[in-house]
DNA sequence: CTATTATGAACCAATGATGAGCCAATTACT
DNA sequence: AGTAATTGGCTCATCATTGGTTCATAATAG
């Protein structure tokens, strides 16, 4: 090869890419030993790998290396990521926002069975005073509000706020937040929110919501925000 | 050979989690003993831990140790394929629910420059008759109004909703009923809301908003849900 | 001869790994 | 109750590897 020696082992990368030579994690052997492999100097190994970079078929990291580009992803786990990232006051804000809301929109199209799910649920934590436990049927109360909303989004929504809740910090919080007399409190507030549901009381329901999420925003916190 | 070491243990710690190695009490070894385990530096085994935490598989507690986390109820990838799947119905209830709270939370969190930004795009929907580019200064006026209330998982939360209304139904669904009559409506109630913001009238600027989405879904559906 | 390409070398900048040290929270022991 | 040990959180300086860049020189094509 007298004559385009860049574009000859362009050529041959290429065809070992297409091979799937490097599929395994996508890593191309370092510049110089590209070089060293082809017997060619640096530059001109560069020169192959260029051609490939600026056609989108491989990336560079300095430092890291020389990479296969992998197919694009959806956008939707990025946000994901973000999501699962966010704090516990964006967090208790965003809930403030939403669960009031959920409860009025489920006091009118929740059916006499998804209002007996509820009150079995908040029947089961009053009688529970394991913190886990009390912990788990609470979530359940929340969780059959929202399925009696009959919104597939708005439940995928609590879903997502449900995932959030289980990792940290917010372990942590609820951890050191506890307390039998704030359990009660909670008791409470499920009680009168669980009569405005029975009673198809949507903007009680709503309101009695709204006061739940503020006593725990009291207890997480120790203020509103 | 600095090959991103980091990623080959925590390839092996995710398959040892995996098989339950350390299922009895969740707990893993001191990072300084996995470290001395795969002859690797303290920082090195820090950096493979913390992409499991990252990604919630394990949780640290500083003075107790580093412990696998039970697997979440609900899995994020299952929330988003029923996510990208409800019905326009279901996303424009939960976009009257949220949109005007958020617009709400904006008026007392937005600073000036995001102000500015909603008023930008405000006008330059309003200079545009193109139906698609009247659509993208649209989408953004409703996500600066959501920046401005500088809460990350409100955002994502809309992030969410932009996403499932470029599904293939809502693109056709728009088309249909677009008119610059309609166009004309949408630039008022946004005037409204525009104003609502300036004026730093929180329950003016959720009562706009909630004005603006009953138009959307009359024109969309023919009716309220 | 001239222009392009290849070569070989040197140096820069980014990245990752290392090892060491110290801090802070938690637990266990006295 | 107080103390010591354990453990994760964090920073720093150092080194090796790797791509990024430039340059002078040689070889080849037209």
């Amino acid at each position: 090869m007298p004559k385009q020696i860049a574009s000859e082992v362009e050529k041959s990368l290429r065809q070992r890419i297409a091979a799937g030579e490097w599929s395994h994690d996508g890593q191309l052997p370092a510049e110089r030993d590209i070089a060293t492999e082809y017997a060619v100097a640096r530059n001109t190994a560069r020169r192959a790998i260029n051609a490939l970079v600026d056609e989108g078929v491989l990336s560079r990291h300095v430092g890291r290396g020389t990479f296969v580009r992998p197919a694009d992803e959806v956008d939707m786990n990025d946000i994901l990521q973000r999501v699962t990232g966010v704090s516990p006051t964006d967090m208790m804000t965003v809930r403030r926002l939403v669960e009031p809301q959920a409860a009025a929109i489920a006091v009118t199209m929740a059916s006499a069975s998804d209002i007996d799910a509820i009150v079995e649920a908040h029947e089961m934590a009053k009688a529970e005073r394991d913190p886990a436990k009390f912990e788990y049927w609470d979530a359940q109360i929340h969780h059959r509000i929202f399925k009696a909303a009959r919104n597939e989004l708005l439940m995928s929504l609590h879903d997502i706020l449900r995932v959030i809740r289980n990792r940290d910090p917010w372990i942590e919080l609820k951890r050191k937040r506890f307390s039998e007399e704030r359990r009660l409190g909670y008791c409470a507030q499920h009680e009168d929110i669980v009569r405005m549901l029975k009673d198809r009381d949507a903007a009680g329901a709503s309101d009695a919501m709204l006061v739940h999420m503020n006593a725990i925003e009291m207890n997480l916190f120790g203020r509103l925000n």
